[in-house]
DNA sequence: CAAACAGACTAACAAACGTTAGTTAACTAG
DNA sequence: CTAGTTAACTAACGTTTGTTAGTCTGTTTG
């Protein structure tokens, strides 16, 4: 078990306060507070309140970046690397709730990082879409558009991280199972 | 042709700009540059940053809970409610996108009326999930947990917002036609 | 024509913001 | 023991925040 450090404890306590209230709500005092500790404190450790949102967004990002790419290496059917995909978006979710929020609500807040972020959003949704294109000319599943099919799944596993708090008896690999019946079976054919 | 009055036109932009950067981030005096005026003429029409929001999120809550008590006292099958509840979500998203992001994304920055958005928030919840669970006892749809079922089509509908600017040759029929396909026909029997 | 109103303006406020500088007290390594 | 490091502190900075007060100008109305 790897001991967090400082630094770790404020970006992490920092992603929880940027869930409840958003970025630009939570200020340096209401971090420090949190911390019991005070508002100038902070610094020893951080560069910028903006350097604790680029931490976190971009980490997450590159996570996701990293699994699709290992799911479109696998030589795998459509209908199985969506099923991985859904096993990742609820792994990280789970690991990492907080930053979760802040990367679908507060992205548009980086500054120096936001174009680099956007290159990995779109290249991400690029290769998922790329997938259930194939999907569909090998006839593996429902042809229906699939721009929206995207945007109805990924929207889903997206904001896993508002719902997945309230499931007290939390088995991940039974969420995953329930997700795909309810994503996916409807677009199997 | 109703004219907008220009407490209705502050309004418009205020979502707007809420929705490109969050309710915090947004000054009065970002709300008065878009408007083309001063900060301080904002208050001539406005009593203050608050309501603006309250106005917006309050009156999109209240327009869901009609729509809502309007599908469930009508006498039709679980299948048909749902494709209402699409209708509902696609029209109400089309008319007021800007309004929608608020609703999501700053419904915490609610003060006096945070208690009655989240008492209409939940009784919209409660009213979904009921249409679900009669649907499973009639053997209308399939016999996952409601939860998950409510959770993954909710949030799809609730994101609307974000994509439906995107789509250029939007007709708002066949978009409730796809998403009824894909959202539904996958939990129909 | 005068009165009333609508809607903009300037000036200013107190509070809150992110951040810097410099200091101090407690551990830790040579 | 001492020198260095870590991590807290107080005090203060310049800026930005939402908002108020009071004024001026043009249009509408009796």
């Amino acid at each position: 078990m790897k001991q967090e450090t400082r630094k770790e404890e404020i970006v992490r306590v920092a992603a929880k306060l940027f869930k409840e209230k958003g970025y630009s709500a939570v200020t340096m005092r209401d971090l420090a507070r949190e911390m019991g500790i005070k508002a100038a404190s902070l610094y020893n450790h951080i560069n910028s309140k903006q350097d604790i949102l680029d931490g976190i967004i971009i980490s997450l990002a590159e996570e996701f970046t990293k699994g699709m790419g290992l799911i479109r290496s696998r030589d795998s059917s459509c209908i199985e690397k969506l099923k991985k995909i859904i096993e990742l978006h609820v792994k990280i979710s789970s690991q990492n709730i907080y930053g979760m929020a802040s990367l679908n609500n507060d992205w548009m807040h980086l500054e120096v990082q936001l174009d680099y972020y956007q290159k990995l959003r779109i290249a991400y949704e690029n290769d998922f879409k790329s997938i259930l294109k194939e999907g569909i000319e090998s006839n593996e599943i429902v042809d229906a558009k699939p721009d929206v099919m995207m945007f109805s799944i990924l929207t889903t596993l997206r904001s896993l991280y508002i719902w997945i708090p309230k499931k007290e008896d939390l088995n991940l690999q039974e969420l995953s199972n329930t997700l795909y019946q309810i994503l996916i079976k409807g677009i199997n054919k």
